[in-house]
DNA sequence: CATGATTACTTCAAGCTTGATCTATTCAAG
DNA sequence: CTTGAATAGATCAAGCTTGAAGTAATCATG
């Protein structure tokens, strides 16, 4: 199951990611300040590790990160969740929660149930094939993303969940 | 300079990040493996940040992430930089520096400059309007990071840097 | 109960991004 | 020189995402 494109891009720059100058963190002047280093270098962290669950998604299941995320809420929450629980969690805007699940119900992987209590609301559930589809691609979902951590000992993991804690918990607050 | 549909969805959710069960995280079972856990936390913080960075670029000086980043690209280039170059450097595909090169320079923000050695490529050049314009969003970009990131300590700030790079090393490795 | 604000969700246009395919140029090997 | 492979870039359809605006239902307050 190959990954054309991206695949063709990776192996066209032809080394091994030590080149630091035609890297995007090249931005960042010795002299900046540490953050904006911190953050380029998270940004992209987090754009390979997308890039790659992105492409393993659509060649191994013919289906994408947004789909996959919105199934993973469901199946963690089996009596259902509402569209904007599933807009709050993911991080995405209400409009965008429609288009997909439109998408996943047509395909008969999830099911809008009226909610009785609030007439404006429907509760979103998986399907039983939505379930196994989900299971399915779950597993092997995993295994990529232990490989692709797996450079990092279980220290410098707990360190780094910590971190990244601490980071979120004061990101979240300098936005409430 | 408010941005509108972003915090209309911050103000709703109504908690401070605390309720760990509606956030995306909780797909993670404590019995999984950590890798996921770190994977989940990691596109969390990136979202956010990204997030806003994204809405402040909009409501403040009516561009996006992309572009910005493209620019930043050719501000730390100043003799210019090939399209395959950007596509590299930013993570995206050719057809989308494309389309961003081609906006930018019908604002005349950069400019296409013919590639003697190579009559298939150009160099993209930031032109003296778009250096100016680059340079205002800079420092604000700077400071909106800074203070999304003053959570951490320096300490911590660098044991972060360190931890992020040992995973990036090994995430590049692996696909190499 | 009336009414104004809020909430749940949808719709839509515009921009981003990918992956695939195309043209033109350059390079490598005979 | 010729020819086939590789490269630089453009183009395009399809899907994602946002932000804005709209509809319908619910809530809060008097």
């Amino acid at each position: 199951m190959p990954a054309p494109a991206r695949a063709e891009r990776r192996d066209r720059r032809g080394n091994r990611g030590n080149d630091r100058r035609s890297d995007r963190e090249s931005i960042a002047r010795s002299e900046d300040h540490h953050a904006l280093r911190i953050w380029l270098r998270l940004l992209t962290c987090t754009q390979l590790i997308e890039g790659q669950v992105r492409s393993r998604l659509r060649s191994g299941f013919a289906t994408t990160l947004p789909r996959f995320d919105l199934m993973a809420q469901l199946e963690r929450h089996r009596a259902g969740l509402k569209m904007n629980e599933l807009s709050r969690m993911l991080m995405v805007t209400g409009g965008n929660v429609t288009a997909i699940v439109d998408q996943l119900e047509k395909e008969r992987l999830v099911e809008r149930l009226d909610e009785p209590a609030d007439r404006r609301a429907f509760r979103i559930r998986l399907t039983r094939a939505g379930e196994k589809s989900f299971t399915e691609m779950a597993r092997a979902h995993e295994e990529w993303v232990v490989a692709l951590l797996s450079g990092l000992s279980r220290r410098e993991h707990e360190e780094l969940l910590k971190l990244l804690a601490k980071m979120k918990r004061h990101v979240v607050e300098v936005l409430s």
